[in-house]
DNA sequence: TGAATATATGAACACTTATTCATATATATA
DNA sequence: TATATATATGAATAAGTGTTCATATATTCA
């Protein structure tokens, strides 16, 4: 059975629509730097507080805020507020499945 | 059953390694940019000559060129010579299963 | 061999990005 | 209310990126 996107990537006889492969590129960017991989391992395991990202990384409490202002744009994490504390984790599943396909492609080498 | 990758993330405390973690950004960064994503998706239907693609994108065929180079070097894709052409294609199917998740990702509004 | 064609490469440049520092906003607590 | 704590935001800056232009390399064919 053929999924939706799939039949969508055959769509016309120059692919996707400029717009779709802008806004692919986009979300791929979000997903390009290492600091925000590793605020997404984190966040694999289970939500954490921005403070709690912050103490595991070797950046300030400001850059982690600003990545995940990244993420959170391009709807990759989700968040709540809890008291003065603000809870992330992963938005969906297709984020979980394209961080594993990835990391499968790094391994098979 | 937990696939290898799956198991491979929940990996010490911090998470994955740093240079895992760099290695999955650098892939993630040859995804990231409209014009690689624009090649993906002709080599997504099956090979093209460098000049073919440059045909169909907005883009020299020098900077077709340098774009090859960065799939190239990240086993995005593969290529062979015919003559004085170079084909070139996708690498593997986990390259086929993250641009149809993140395609997924997008269409689900 | 010489000309034409296909692809790759290096330099230069405009544009983007990740970080820190300083500070603002919001919430809890004494 | 005043203070402390958690997070977010704006400005500045150093480093990185995608493109074109000019040119090099490789291959075919007359």
């Amino acid at each position: 059975m053929m999924m939706q996107a799939e039949a969508q990537f055959r769509i016309g006889e120059e692919g996707l629509s400029e717009e779709v492969l802008v806004q692919m590129a986009e979300s791929f960017k979000a997903l390009s730097d290492p600091t925000r991989l590793q605020i997404l391992a984190l966040l694999f395991t289970g939500e954490h507080a921005v403070g709690d990202l912050a103490d595991h990384l070797d950046v300030s409490q400001s850059a982690v805020s600003h990545q995940l202002r990244i993420l959170r744009a391009l709807d990759i994490v989700r968040y709540h507020k809890e008291g003065r504390e603000v809870y992330y984790s992963l938005a969906d599943d297709h984020v979980r499945d394209i961080l594993l396909r990835t990391l499968e492609h790094i391994l098979d080498d």
